[in-house]
DNA sequence: TATAATCCCATGATATCCCATAATATCCCA
DNA sequence: TGGGATATTATGGGATATCATGGGATTATA
């Protein structure tokens, strides 16, 4: 589970450590890192292999005319594996940093089964903005364990 | 798995660089390249050999007479298996060139099982339309799996 | 023989590898 | 439980390898 948030510097070659905490998640799982542009806001999501996968076979079996298999594709389209150097770095490419407007500070944001990379400004407004609604609107309730609403899935990651 | 975008030069002498990643895709499963018109949309469509025979096969097993079938017919007809020259490159036809309109630049975009090369600018409408999508209508719930083995659930782009 | 395709080599940009270091966290044993 | 020793982490920089690209020479083709 990736959980808690770090920031850490993009030096001047574009490099950004992984948190250590979420190294270890994914060799955990001998899993890759794949990152993509969020499609509904302005940050980068980060996921293992198991994440991509599912949406190539989505993509197979929706009608290729839809404009679901559109937006599959968008988010495809715009996710890199990661490869990390001996120092637990990757790249970010220029796309990558243009689209989540980061500057020299990356804030990584840890959500359960995937994590998110955002200029850490533009995050904490965000926070504080979701402080207050749960204030207003209360907690969303949860419908835990096997069985509810959401059916439940496999084990693992994801 | 062909992922993420790509520009490349398409130089004077017509000849265009396939992304390294998208070579050692291929090259891993000792596969040659094949390009064809899609059949949806101005641009072109690259995939392996194995992709080619799958629908082959699903031409096989189809009604000859139905217009399922001659569509397949017609994206097998335009397609070619593209040599690459030792660093890498190939050469577009000039059939090629005016069906996807290309310039001096070719973007590749990676879509999972296969990819697609469009004239740059183009590309970029077709994904902020996408995104703008995306943001109003919210995202694409995917289908898992094959058949019905496991429940649907939300996508995970949040 | 002219034209286009292929081969071969050069090159600049940039990613990758490898090492160093400072700060912090963890360990270990008195 | 304290506190020094050790390990881990994030970061930085130089050296090296890879990649996309360009162009001349050579071969195929029409």
């Amino acid at each position: 589970m990736f959980l808690s948030t770090f920031e850490n510097r993009i030096d001047k070659k574009g490099r950004l450590s992984v948190p250590a905490p979420f190294r270890a998640v994914l060799e955990r799982r001998r899993d890759p890192l794949f990152l993509f542009k969020s499609l509904t806001e302005p940050c980068l999501e980060g996921c293992g292999a198991e994440r991509i996968e599912q949406i190539v076979d989505a993509i197979d079996s929706m009608d290729s005319l839809s404009s679901e298999v559109a937006t599959l594709q968008t988010m495809l389209s715009s996710a890199q594996e990661m490869k990390l150097d001996a120092e637990g770095r990757i790249m970010l490419s220029a796309d990558f940093i243009e689209f989540a407007e980061l500057d020299d500070i990356a804030l990584y944001a840890g959500i359960g089964r995937s994590f998110q990379i955002w200029l850490p400004d533009r995050y904490r407004n965000r926070e504080s903005d979701a402080r207050a609604r749960a204030k207003t609107d209360g907690l969303p309730s949860l419908r835990l364990g096997r069985g509810a609403t959401r059916p439940a899935v496999e084990s693992g990651d994801r």
